[in-house]
DNA sequence: TGCCCCCTGCAG
DNA sequence: CTGCAGGGGGCA
């Protein structure tokens, strides 16, 4: 599910919600959902919450109260205790993170399924804080997972070493996009901008209404662009992802953010999921093809 | 580089 | 029943 407007809607808002906060216990409902120790997260406190790509980290370090430390007598524990663990998150499609304050989400509940009752049929992974607060991590299709990792070991992890650049920090200039771009000549250019590696954190949709706000046919071969083409993917890409994170996201099906709401940028897109409708800006049909076996988008006037 | 796969559920 | 869904890893 989650590109990246979701994943930084989840982080800004659970920020808001978690960082000070003592995780008391955590409960594996899905093994394969889940990888590291749980007792490594169980006692350590919130630090930060931060984004690469699609993923999302919560930085948590130790609780240094008089309660905690009785229990860990020994220096050794009272050291383990001390480092700083990450707990990364991949959503995939139909991942999310719901926070529960107290006894009653906050809220909206507009996909009764996802986000009733709390633990709910696809809950995978619940965090108990010690106020009495809970994080359900949900994912019916069990393709996303949890990693919790060593102290900044996860900088180099498989999981986030081989990235490419994030198109809204500075490294990120349309010369970085066209060399990035380049190692694939022979793809179209949406499947190609979809490749992590090249630019982190666009998926499907993203990547449709960039090819949209660029002027070009996601089919072109990348081989096929100059450098005009390259300079409009570069700003198309970042307004698709800016006017994204400005909605709180796209919901297709399965997104909510922490606090149960949906996101509104598809109600604002061009292209996709619009087959079938008129072109907002020249009236022409919006044509859907398949590219790399994923749903395409497009608007054969406006996109060549 | 292109398939197949992970898994579940929903629409046609 | 088949096909499709915000992702991406592993394989030939």
């Amino acid at each position: 599910m989650p590109e990246l407007p979701e994943v930084e809607t989840i982080k800004l808002s659970l920020q808001r919600k978690i960082v000070g906060l003592v995780i008391k216990k955590v409960e594996v409902k899905s093994q394969n959902s889940f990888s590291g120790d749980p007792q490594e997260v169980e006692g350590k406190k919130v630090l930060n919450l931060w984004r690469r790509a699609k993923v999302l980290g919560i930085d948590i370090g130790s609780y240094q109260s008089s309660a905690i430390s009785r229990q860990t007598k020994q220096k050794s524990l009272k050291a383990e205790d001390r480092r700083l663990m990450t707990i990364l998150f991949h959503l995939k499609m139909t991942g999310q993170l719901i926070y529960e304050d107290g006894k009653r989400l906050i809220g909206g509940h507009p996909t009764p399924d996802m986000t009733g009752p709390m633990p709910g049929k696809h809950t995978r992974v619940i965090f108990e804080f010690s106020d009495g607060s809970r994080l359900f991590f949900n994912d019916q299709r069990k393709f996303g997972w949890v990693k919790v990792m060593g102290p900044r070991s996860w900088a180099m992890s498989r999981e986030l070493k081989e990235l490419g650049p994030e198109p809204l920090e500075k490294g990120f200039t349309w010369e970085v996009l066209k060399n990035n771009l380049l190692r694939h000549k022979s793809q179209p250019v949406k499947v190609t901008m979809m490749d992590q590696k090249v630019v982190s954190g666009v998926g499907n949709i993203y990547a449709n209404e960039a090819c949209f706000n660029a002027g070009i046919d996601p089919r072109t071969k990348v081989a096929a662009l100059g450098d005009e083409n390259f300079k409009k993917l570069y700003r198309g890409i970042i307004k698709s992802l800016q006017d994204g994170i400005k909605h709180g996201g796209s919901t297709r099906a399965h997104f909510v953010d922490p606090e149960g709401r949906k996101g509104y940028f598809l109600d604002y897109a061009h292209v996709y999921g619009k087959e079938g409708q008129k072109c907002k800006k020249c009236g022409t049909v919006i044509k859907k093809i398949t590219l790399g076996g994923r749903g395409t988008y497009l608007c054969p006037i406006c996109q060549k």
